[in-house]
DNA sequence: AACTATTCATAATC
DNA sequence: TGATTATGAATAGTT
């Protein structure tokens, strides 16, 4: 019913399915709301969007509850036994979920690598290379940034002493000198919160070398890109 | 959608409501499973009929427990806990319908009336003396049919004792007679487990009598009319 | 259960 | 999103 025909499989526009998800609903939970009423008959009825959204309908006058006990009752099968079925299966899964992950976790690390054939090593290898990669591009990047502010601050630094050195003039030889550029230096490795062992700066490594520490350089603004995909999962309940 | 518009409220005429119930439910369930195939949407179903038949419907690779899971994720509502606190008002509200039919069985009893104003006690006088009437009324149409019964048994034992009578006389004086016709009563008193006692046959008794024994003559084909509206609570699953 | 005459839901479009 | 509309579906009444 419509501008024409379609066939009921899944709609693959995501946009187009999530229009589509939204017209139905609202006509099925109509369809809900008027079996009730005219039959007088007793609804429950769950809807999740592909989304996670939930909407959610039961007929005036009993809960989902009720409708539950009811449903147990007539098919005989035990919903709060099931639950914990349920329950111990969900737990079952992740657990192995989880013990995969460690596996996969200590073969990155080089570790329990004996048993492996050497047709499996060739995936963790390119794993790690391309992991490799990924972190040795960001760290030239965040360099790149450090030694712009150096830079700048530098500039910035010197020609602050000029300025100091010009009033010092002015005031005629009132005490000693020296110490001003040194201690441009001083403030900004306290940024890091340390100062930087000349060595590290001998970019850029080469694979397979091992990293002596951890890259300690952090960008004053942090990256915060990753956080604005997580509201999504909201609920709808509708009961007159 | 039909021959009419039809206003959304409670079809009174019993058999059309079973049957918008009938095609309206198949047309519930036939959106159910396009919305979760075409939007990829997880949904439960659960209906319950104003007879009490089940109809349930879950998205495939779904359960109904999942759902609920889901469900309590989603509203935060603990459906378990719920699930208790409704039993413990169930059984609140059943304890005191019990209560209340307890007291209205013994008023019929005539105990506990000294607590009633006199008011009270025209509703229970009315219910005491339609129940009687009608007991009344069932204990004649059974005497009505037993009386009928004796009727047709004694013709036909007479109708055997002219037989044997003929009988004997063609093969002459073989034994003693005797006791035939005698037969006959015990036969038919056995039928209802003891002989009944010539006082009981005084109809019609009067209201506010007080009735010696129960009526003890039990028809030979007992009424079984009232077994027939029980197998009606049945139930459907459809989960594809 | 079938069969329509209708009303209704909704796919496409803006 | 929200409205509009042409069209296919659902179904109320009937047989």
């Amino acid at each position: 019913m419509g501008r024409g025909k379609i066939e009921i499989k899944r709609i693959e526009n995501s946009t187009n399915r999530q229009v589509t998800y939204s017209k139905r609903r609202n006509g099925i939970i109509k369809k809900a709301k008027e079996i009730a009423v005219l039959c007088d008959a007793k609804v429950s009825l769950v809807i999740f969007s592909s989304t996670g959204k939930m909407t959610n309908y039961c007929s005036p006058s009993s809960s989902l509850i009720e409708i539950l006990d009811k449903y147990q009752n007539s098919s005989g099968k035990k919903l709060w036994d099931a639950k914990h079925e349920y329950l111990s299966a969900e737990l079952d899964r992740i657990k192995k979920e989880n013990d995969n992950m460690q596996i996969e976790l200590r073969h990155l690390k080089g570790e329990d690598l004996t048993s492996l054939q050497p047709k499996e090593l060739i995936p963790i290898e390119k794993a790690l290379e391309d992991g490799y990669d990924s972190v040795r591009a960001k760290q030239e990047r965040l360099l790149e940034e450090e030694q712009k502010r150096l830079t700048y601050i530098c500039s910035l630094q010197q020609q602050q002493q000029i300025e100091i050195n010009g009033v010092m003039r002015e005031m005629g030889e009132n005490g000693g000198g020296g110490g001003g550029i040194d201690n441009n230096h001083k403030g900004v490795a306290a940024a890091g919160g340390r100062d930087y062992p000349p060595s590290h700066h001998h970019y850029p490594y080469h694979r397979h070398h091992q990293m002596p520490f951890a890259f300690r350089v952090q960008p004053i603004q942090p990256n915060l890109h990753s956080s604005r995909a997580a509201a999504a999962a909201t609920t709808t309940t509708i009961c007159p």
